[in-house]
DNA sequence: ACATTTGCCTAACGGTGTTAAACAATTTAA
DNA sequence: TTAAATTGTTTAACACCGTTAGGCAAATGT
């Protein structure tokens, strides 16, 4: 019967119906007011119904972390692809990457623990956003043969940097440091950049 | 009477177990796993006593937070004073910072809001490490005649690739990064004091 | 028509932070 | 010394949390 069809596309529905609810909560109140009662409340059923979509809190919050994993992943594949010289789609992409970081803060905390208690296992799409980095490094990187090793390294280092000032700029949120992020991620950028042409 | 500052010295004292109490439960179980009734349970009294001495469990974590960032303090000063130079005492203030981060994890935490829902209102302590950090940088580049605000973006470019180092890997604390970490260090606090120079 | 499954809810358990009320012990005052 | 007032501590409770078990009612299958 195709009520089995209807049936099967609303219990989709709801299940994303509970994700979005969580997430609205979330950029309400923040990630300390998310609750099952609330998320409830908001798709307007009681709290038990939700355990029928997802085994427990904590699923919802790695399948929230897995949905932020692809956004950002699409949005540097999108920077990349405005450029041709992988020196340019490496800025672009640091720059997406800081305009994702406060474009979607609560996901971002929630991707990379910033004053939250987040998900424990990695989930598979965390990866992605490291394979378009390394790919591109590489890319610059390609006259003096580099290894796995060395370009992970390099990886490594304009990810501390990035996210140490996003996670510096999210907690001290009321400083104004307009400027000084302005300097320092055009500094670092630009000269890890430089560092390894 | 002389028993008016017994009961004091009393009172300072189970204050002083609380706290001590509160850290050793987190070094055991996490923050996730502290509790105003566990901290009740180890010093030997009920829950509510507790609030004779905080006003609430986020005056608990706001007080271990000043202690941690006098202890980040003394041990920024103790690195500092091991040297002449101020680009030897720099690098070793970084590294003491380093250390501090790997010895006292939950406190890093606590402090700086990794994988933990931090106080929110900034202690007065939180200001020596940036005092610290900022005075030796002014001295490296006195000849240059630095102000206030070029200094200070230094030294968050300083506390961003170490902050967001010690992040990644307090959050995947099971890879393994041991040459990646010394190399970023290296490289990193090297480049920059160089470029300061 | 009856039996079975499904959807959903109420009630509950053990936990959390926190507060109010009660009790006991100690100190103060008469 | 005895009565009053203060202090220390506990028990009980509230409102919330995540989560599970049981039951009711509607929809489905036979």
């Amino acid at each position: 019967m195709a009520s089995k069809d209807r049936i099967l596309r609303q219990k989709e529905e709801t299940r994303s119906n509970i994700l979005e609810a969580a997430y609205a909560i979330v950029k309400e109140d923040g990630w300390q007011g998310l609750s099952m009662r609330k998320i409830a409340d908001k798709i307007e059923y009681t709290a038990p119904i939700i355990y029928e979509y997802f085994s427990n809190k904590e699923a919802i919050l790695n399948e929230l972390t897995g949905k932020g994993f692809i956004k950002l992943a699409k949005e540097l594949q999108e920077a990349r692809d405005k450029f041709e010289k992988p020196e340019e789609q490496l800025e672009a992409m640091w720059m997406a990457y800081w305009d994702f970081a406060f474009t979607d803060t609560e996901m971002y905390q929630v991707m990379f623990g910033v004053q939250m208690n987040c998900c424990s296992d990695r989930c598979s799409a965390a990866e992605a956003p490291y394979k378009l980095f390394t790919a591109v490094i590489g890319e610059i990187m390609k006259n003096s043969n580099p290894t796995d090793e060395v370009i992970k390294q390099k990886y490594f280092t304009f990810f501390s940097v990035i996210h140490g000032l996003i996670a510096i700029n999210i907690i001290n949120k009321s400083e104004i440091m307009e400027t000084i992020n302005n300097q320092i991620l055009k500094d670092a950028i630009g000269g890890i950049i430089k560092s390894i042409q």
